[in-house]
DNA sequence: TGAGTAACTCACTTTAAAGTAGGTAGGGGC
DNA sequence: GCCCCTACCTACTTTAAAGTGAGTTACTCA
């Protein structure tokens, strides 16, 4: 996390003292991460392949989220030596266990 | 919603379209909304009951979350005419389902 | 030789959320 | 009269997230 003193900065840790909630939410509400674990989820496990999927996003977006996922544990990423050389992402169990409480989100929003 | 024809709004509207696990994450992102949501929860209720518990947020940006609260459905605001007039919030069916969610999120963070 | 693909990265601009300052209305208390 | 309270609101500035454009490395295919 960077360092600043500016009240946006304290604010956001001292909601992330108050409550373990805002830390979580964090970490899944950066744009395009929820579809990003899904798409992992459902094989979609590549920069091009995700790219082609989440159609209006760019590459420099993808790759810093995808890099927030990696750095917060929620993905994990391999580099497979073949010629081109593949990058293949994965979810980590705590990626994984993150799916139940998306299908619990997608319920309570069509409540 | 406001209408907008950026790409960053364009991009929202896709991800809302794409899944709606999205939606649900804007409807709880909002800086200090969960806390708002747990605390109104545990009985603090009203609007100076918030501001002093959640001490470094604003009038302004109190007011604005709790608007958005009540718009999207999740906690209910009732005028009692008393002397001094008196408003007091309570969660929704919406709001309350909301609760074991955030339970959830509170382990998965922990994990 | 030139174009294309994969998986990025850097430097920059734009947008919208968050935050600040100050105002309002209707009363109360000294 | 004057300042305090509750529960806001308007107009403005600041911050950080989101987005854009172009460049990179290393290899393939025509």
């Amino acid at each position: 996390m960077k360092k600043s003193n500016s009240s946006n900065a304290l604010n956001k840790e001292f909601l992330h003292r108050s409550c373990s909630v805002n830390e979580a939410i964090d970490l899944i509400s950066g744009r395009w991460k929820a579809l990003i674990i899904i798409y992992i989820h459902e094989g979609q496990n590549r920069f091009s392949l995700l790219k082609n999927i989440l159609s209006p996003i760019s590459d420099q977006i993808l790759g810093r989220q995808l890099k927030d996922l990696e750095q917060n544990g929620l993905i994990s990423k391999t580099i497979v030596p073949e010629i081109p050389v593949r990058v293949d992402y994965e979810l980590t169990a705590k990626g994984k266990s993150l799916l139940s409480i998306f299908d619990s989100l997608e319920e309570w929003v069509a409540s």
